[in-house]
DNA sequence: TTCTGTGCAAATGATTTGCAGCCAG
DNA sequence: CTGGCTGCAAATCATTTGCACAGAA
């Protein structure tokens, strides 16, 4: 698979934007990181790495690399924007514990294919779904 | 079926809290309106009817609402939070256009129970979840 | 009377934007 | 060179909160 690096760089150049050592930091550090980290969260580790960079380019290259398709926006009811890498990853969406906050990646494909048919039952085309589910997971309903 | 008012006025005692014209008028007027509002519209109509009212109360008084159980927020990655009159309701997801922002209320009950099992599976207990489903209409299709 | 509720304005928190200088192509 | 990019601070936008007064119970 091609590197996220020249998929980031394909899109640039594709859009007649430049690519930066900014954009390339912040790549690095949003692919190596786990989970889904929001903006603020991003700006913390690369300041880390890079105290220079400021935190509006880091709002501005995570709405960039969502438009290059390489990172998602992921929203958890929390208020606030949170990502993960999209490039190489298989669609998924999220189980959540409401307690510990604990996030099981799922997929089912049976809901899926459910998913299309209720919306071509209503005339539309489905360009795409959110699907979050809530729960209490097994160990918060141990303790 | 039991009046709203009288909804809200049990969860008000229950509470300790109190009922009050602001309430009573944010309430008819959030019911009497149709699809998903947000609070700052709510508030637009509530001051067409009672122009002393503050924008914070009604803010407040949604929350309250949803506590209730009488209005539901819902989220369609906007921004905002929208409500929609939740009391007498059925349960139900949304499908959304993404062209014309028509919204159509949806309810699959295979999917329900997949759902259901797919949390089971993972050691969870489902208390919730969300699910939009974004398309294109068939209006908008043929535009 | 006793709190809770309210309106107002100020505060918040996440995100965006204006701007002057910087730098990739 | 030139137009996009950056850091900074100021601006937004939705929502929340502090406070002094008002009004349900």
């Amino acid at each position: 698979m091609k590197d996220p690096q020249d998929v980031l760089l394909d899109y640039l150049q594709a859009q007649g934007l430049k690519m930066t050592p900014q954009r390339r930091t912040i790549l690095d550090i949003f692919l190596e990181a786990e989970g889904h980290l929001t903006a603020e969260e991003i700006y913390d580790r690369v300041k880390g790495e890079e105290p220079g960079i400021g935190q509006a380019t880091v709002y501005r290259t995570m709405k960039l690399l969502a438009e290059a398709g390489l990172a998602k926006e992921v929203d958890f009811s929390e208020g606030v924007t949170r990502y993960e890498p999209e490039y190489g990853q298989d669609h998924h969406d999220h189980l959540i514990c409401e307690n510990c906050r604990k996030t099981i990646e799922i997929c089912d494909e049976q809901i899926e294919k459910l998913q299309e048919e209720l919306a071509t039952k209503h005339g539309f085309k489905l360009t795409g779904h959110k699907m979050y589910l809530f729960g209490i997971c097994e160990d918060c309903r141990k303790a």
